[in-house]
DNA sequence: TCTGGGGTCCTAGGACCC
DNA sequence: TCTGGGGTCCTAGGACCC
């Protein structure tokens, strides 16, 4: 019996930029560009000059002059993934969203009801384009990894269907790069065995990529290039880690700017992982100095915290451990913390108020335990009246940096 | 190309245990 | 006490993804 191509991977186009034409018909047409100190998503018009995701501002403007920046409406991109992810679940629950503006679905079980994968995969672009307002790019394959490749040639606003008996004619000549999972790094390693196409990778031995890229790398690349791809889709997933990061630009090293800095990221972190009813062991910061190159430094606690405070102070504790590792540097750039190994903790049933004197003086409780009954009473709070009614210090977003929160809740970098 | 933010996975050495 | 082999966890770094 034939095997039938029945995974679609749908990307929408641009996505932010996308989102900013369809809501201002006058920057249709236009090269634009999302973000401010740096591009976060470039129009196909501001493409066509050069201008990608992750470019500085200052950059993008030396190659399209005309370039017109915008602000991000963040509530919409969030409103229009989820209507576009909506879209796709009328045609199969086997829907694996993988960010805000991309997901695999598999349809081998709606075909009855819906025709062909290619029949499906053009009603859902025909759909989102007329319900959403957007292009949407789709590939359909037998596997995860090709969808993907063609929903990238396809780009933009296409389709590409890449029948079972045709994968390796379709995957052979193309730059290596479309390979999930080669970078900038690997496609030079590559590039110096005068390895470019996917064709040039599969009749590389395996041994010998193994060598230049490592076991893991070089394996999958193998497969990969003869397109043995055994992922399937996963419609539920936890994440592993929680984190933030704040960029400086470039201050000298301070304790005044490492406390303020961590007490912001920390509550960031332990914030959200107490609203996902999580907490970790391991606690890991990053401090990046000047030239961009950057250490870590991390910890493995005997119990899983999520509070706000004691994430504060074992990250200082670990960033000093940082900076005191490394006394020649005068600058630091960017400062990050990130906790892992991730447990389940369900919140408790805390009456409010509380007062903080209380849950001290109670027997049998402990210091950090009211701490975090303390974070989850200002969890509380916010959640009714908002983020800014309670803070733990007074760092306004100002000082920190220019990008607000909103942008560091959606990630998306195109191009 | 002078660089924002949130993630995943892999490697490699050392500690520690059996 | 000149001494093997395997497994797991921890830590630091790096490549990559969206």
């Amino acid at each position: 019996m034939a095997v039938e191509a029945t995974i679609l991977h749908a990307d929408l186009d641009a996505f932010y930029a996308s989102v900013e034409q369809l809501l201002d018909p006058s920057l249709r047409g236009k090269p634009i560009a999302v973000g401010g100190g740096v591009v976060l998503a470039a129009s196909y018009e501001a493409k066509a000059y050069g201008v990608h995701g992750g470019m500085g501002g200052h950059r993008a403007r030396e190659l399209c002059p005309q370039l017109q920046f915008v602000g991000g409406h963040f509530v919409e991109y969030q409103r229009l993934g989820d209507q576009v992810i909506d879209i796709m679940r009328d045609f199969t629950p086997l829907v694996e969203r993988i960010s805000i503006d991309e997901a695999f679905l598999d349809v081998a079980g709606s075909t009855h009801l819906f025709g062909s994968p290619p029949e499906m995969a053009t009603e859902i672009r025909r759909r989102v384009r007329d319900e959403a307002g957007l292009p949407v790019s789709v590939g359909v394959a037998r596997t995860k990894h090709l969808a993907k490749i063609a929903s990238q040639v396809a780009k933009p606003d296409g389709l590409i269907v890449v029948d079972p008996q045709d994968e390796l004619e379709f995957l052979h000549p193309l730059p290596v790069e479309l390979i999930w999972g080669v970078g900038p790094v690997t496609k030079t390693r590559l590039a110096e065995k005068g390895v470019t196409t996917i064709g040039e990778l599969a009749v590389t031995p395996s041994r010998s990529l193994e060598h230049i890229l490592g076991r893991a790398v070089g394996g999958k690349l193998f497969s990969l290039a003869w397109n043995q791809d055994p992922r399937s889709i996963q419609t539920t997933h936890r994440a592993a880690s929680v984190g933030a990061q704040s960029a400086l630009g470039r201050r000298p090293i301070s304790t005044e700017l490492s406390l303020r800095t961590l007490r912001h990221l920390a509550d960031r972190v332990a914030t959200r992982l107490r609203a996902k009813e999580r907490a970790g062991k391991t606690v890991t910061v990053r401090v990046r100095f000047a030239k961009m190159q950057s250490v870590t430094r991390s910890i493995t606690l005997p119990a899983a915290i999520s509070a706000t405070s004691i994430l504060a102070e074992v990250a200082h504790s670990l960033v000093t451990s940082a900076l005191t590792d490394h006394p020649e540097e005068k600058f630091v750039t960017l400062l990050a913390i990130s906790v892992s190994q991730l447990v389940y903790e369900p919140a408790l049933q805390l009456e409010l108020p509380i007062e903080l004197g209380d849950e001290q003086r109670r027997p049998g409780t402990t210091a950090g335990a009211a701490r975090w009954a303390l974070d989850r009473s200002v969890d509380a709070v916010r959640d009714r009246f908002g983020r800014k009614a309670v803070g733990y210090a007074s760092v306004s977003l100002s000082e920190l940096g220019s990008i607000p929160d909103e942008f560091r809740e959606l990630a998306e970098k195109d191009g």
